[in-house]
RNA sequence: AGCGGGAUGGGAUAGCCAGGAGAUUCCGGCGGGCUCAUAACCCGCAGACCGGUGGUUCAAAUCCACCUCCCGCUACCA
């Protein structure tokens, strides 16, 4: 809203969200990475302070739960993970100034110290919930160290969701017939005793926070409607060993809720950062606590922003609420400054279908490398290939497209022809000065930089040094350097002279989104420092005199590369599909829906289970829609010996006007349940995803039992 | 259904918050040029009634209202 522009005289913080320590990475969890390095980068650039951290994200339940059935402690399993994530990061050239772990002493130590602020503070409050419990280990039961059978559905389900029927998000205590992962015993449901954050204490707060938070669209926009309404308490405990204690010394086995202590690493990264490098080269506590102690009092714009670090949190759309709602408030409770920006990117697909780690549709991390492309390529592919908050469309063959046309045939290009001709002619920089209207082009460029930077506009910032050599290419054509050289030696001295300028500008401006091509480029420049340490002035600043021929920038990617991977990928899906969907007709049924049909249950079951279904014959005489549901209607049907209101979702096929009279089958001793408010006594019994409705092919007395 | 985000030449994208010269860039198509350069580069042409309908305004891709269609989150198919 009001911040002050950027670059500011306080330390800037940039945050990634942080990797779960439970698989492997892929182009989708790259993008966030590398335009938050980027970002940080250019942050830099214009000179502001800045710290650029993250960390792995060690706790919860699918750690605790994969490891156990790998019968591996959860921290070296998340270790491992961790270390890998570690090293993968540089290869990207994504250098963080700190990257650490939730599970070190330092977010450990921190993180307790958050909720006995929030404990002094009054924002914790203590309620009771159903969780379910080991009677043989004698230990509670979090999330997905329960199974049992889907409240909803009756499927096999996890605690936390019906993964294999209805996909249900399960809550705590609703699960029947609870079972042990552990011991696969029968578990029972105990009260427990757990401890809530008070949003509904950071209201009024959060709502002058979100009007106050710069970023993209989605980040400030989503929130309203979750802080407009009551805020519901946060519950923050989890019974279980994995994850950070909760600290009130009571011996209660209780640790904290895995987003309590992750996003705390944000601080606890910065924090070591400052541990290995010093106050005097960055001081933590100046970025995250008003004048660098924390502090309590409710007016930000009056008291603290004026001293206040500028946090930046770079995150996935799925995680808003998170970052802009909970994150702030638990910020607030403990003193902390409050996120300046929080800019939500976008999600990348793969050839136009959403990114799926299931379905095998993905291009791994490990991949990319392997096929050996350099880092930089994929920087600017990801960061400018659409704006950041928009979902970005990977395919090989778009990345050759990009590569060839942009870096090799316009950047790369330009700045070989400029450095080879000039060092084959000058033996370096001819000796004069940059025209007025180079100088004026690069001016320029450095202004649509930093105006980027003040925007968060990730993709202009990418895209500057690309544009720049565009300029460039047209200037030496239409300059004809070459036919000059004999005929009119100074004004072609000139025209090298400004590619030259122009050719310095575009490593110095292209440093966020390829470090190592820039500094490749640099040193072509007979530079023998660091580019990244040469300020935003080195594009206007003369080159070293002398410096030899040059070597190309990019490389061609091979068509014939790109039909390689894009098949190896296709293969991949296509055969990870084929498992699933089996029995696909593809080439027969043109004109037929062709649904993604399941494979037939496996188990067989007796007749006695199947006269355990009351089926019965019946006859719809009111149907009404429900309002504010998409798919429900409300039905009375007639089955003879009695008549009963059932709830069903199939307004999608049906028209409720047409559906009175028609005959359908009803499941008759199907639970009761209640929907939208009303209760639904039975099922009728219908086909597909439409709800294609069961009928009779005769006229069976309403009532007649299917058997 | 609620809440967000979208819809721009054949494809992909920018511009929209801070309205104003018949709209950016990349790929593709057509024609020409050049040869310093990685068969690359440069120029020109064709191609968009900026999702639809109304409104505000001297002026709307840009602001407002309604509608249609996509995507995400949430609810949801007893």
């Amino acid at each position: 809203m009001s911040h002050e522009q950027l670059p500011t005289d306080r330390p800037a913080v940039v945050t990634v969200g942080l990797p779960y320590a439970n698989g492997d990475l892929h182009v989708g969890h790259l993008r966030g990475y590398v335009d938050g390095d980027l970002y940080a980068r250019a942050l830099r650039r214009i000179g502001q302070q800045t710290a650029f951290v993250c960390g792995s994200d060690m706790h919860g339940t699918p750690v605790a739960v994969n490891a156990a059935e790998r019968d591996v402690d959860p921290e070296a399993f998340a270790l491992e993970w961790h270390e890998q994530y570690r090293d993968r990061f540089p290869e990207f050239n994504v250098e963080f100034d700190y990257y650490g772990h939730t599970h070190e002493e330092t977010n450990i130590d921190l993180t307790q110290e958050f909720v006995r602020s929030w404990l002094d503070g009054g924002y914790i409050v203590e309620d009771e919930i159903e969780v379910a419990w080991d009677t043989e280990l004698d230990e509670p039961l979090p999330d997905r160290y329960v199974e049992g059978t889907c409240p909803y559905c009756g499927a096999e389900a996890r605690g936390d969701e019906c993964d294999e029927g209805c996909q249900r998000h399960l809550e705590p205590g609703e699960i029947e017939e609870p079972r042990s992962v552990r011991t696969g015993n029968p578990a029972e449901y105990r009260t427990r005793e757990h401890k809530f954050l008070r949003l509904s204490e950071f209201q009024e707060y959060l709502q002058s926070f979100i009007d106050r938070v710069e970023g993209t669209d989605n980040a400030r926009n989503q929130p309203r409607e979750w802080i407009e309404g009551e805020l519901q308490d946060l519950c923050i405990t989890r019974d279980m060993d994995w994850g950070v204690d909760y600290p009130n010394g009571d011996g209660e086995e209780l640790v904290l809720y895995v987003w309590v202590d992750a996003p705390i690493e944000y601080v606890a990264a910065t924090k070591q950062y400052t541990e290995r490098v010093g106050t005097d080269t960055y001081d933590w506590e100046a970025a995250w606590k008003p004048g660098g102690e924390s502090r309590h009092g409710m007016t930000f714009e009056e008291d603290w922003q004026a001293e206040s670090g500028e946090i930046i949190h770079i995150i996935g759309r799925d995680i808003i609420q998170h970052h802009c709602v909970f994150w702030p408030a638990m910020l607030r409770g403990a003193g902390y400054n409050e996120p300046r920006a929080v800019l939500a990117t976008g999600f990348v697909n793969i050839d136009g279908d959403a990114l799926s780690t299931s379905r095998n549709r993905a291009v791994w991390a490990r991949e990319y490398l392997d096929a050996g492309f350099h880092p930089d390529l994929f920087r600017y592919y990801i960061t400018t290939g659409s704006g950041l908050s928009n979902d970005v469309d990977f395919s090989w063959d778009r990345f050759a497209e990009r590569v060839n046309g942009e870096l090799v045939g316009n950047l790369g290009n330009f700045c070989y022809r400029a450095l080879l001709f000039a060092a084959r002619n000058y033996d370096g920089t001819p000796e004069t000065t940059v025209s007025d209207e180079i100088h004026g082009q690069i001016e320029d460029a450095v202004e649509s930089f930093e105006t980027a930077v003040q925007a968060y506009d990730v993709r202009t910032i990418g895209q500057v040094a690309v544009d720049l050599a565009d300029v460039g290419n047209e200037y030496i054509q239409r300059n004809e350097p070459w036919n000059l050289v004999g005929s009119e030696p100074d004004r072609a001295a000139q025209v090298i002279r400004d590619c030259i300028q122009l050719t310095r500008a575009c490593a110095v401006l292209m440093q966020p989104v390829m470090p190592e091509k820039a500094q490749r480029l640099w040193e072509q420049l007979g530079e023998s420092g660091s580019v990244a340490e040469a300020g935003l002035d080195a594009a206007h600043s003369p080159p070293p005199e002398t410096f030899g021929e040059p070597t190309e920038l990019f490389e061609q990617v091979e068509s014939d590369t790109v039909e390689a991977l894009t098949e190896q990928l296709r293969e991949r899906v296509t055969a990870t599909g084929d498992e699933e969907r089996d029995a696909d007709s593809a080439e027969s049924d043109e004109e037929t829906v062709t649904a993604d049909l399941d494979p037939v249950e496996t188990d067989r079951i007796g007749f006695e289970q199947f006269q355990e279904l009351d089926m019965r014959v019946g006859e719809i005489r009111e149907a009404e829609p429900i309002e504010g549901a998409d798919d429900l209607v409300r039905l009375e049907v007639d089955i003879g010996v009695d008549r009963r209101q059932v709830v069903a979702g199939i307004k999608q096929l049906h028209d409720t006007d047409t559906l009175p009279g028609t005959r359908v089958v009803l499941l008759a001793n199907m639970e009761r349940a209640e929907l939208f408010g009303y209760e639904s006594d039975g099922m009728v019994l219908a086909a597909g995803e439409e709800a294609d409705l069961l009928t009779t092919h005769a006229d069976a007395p309403l009532g007649s039992r299917i058997r």
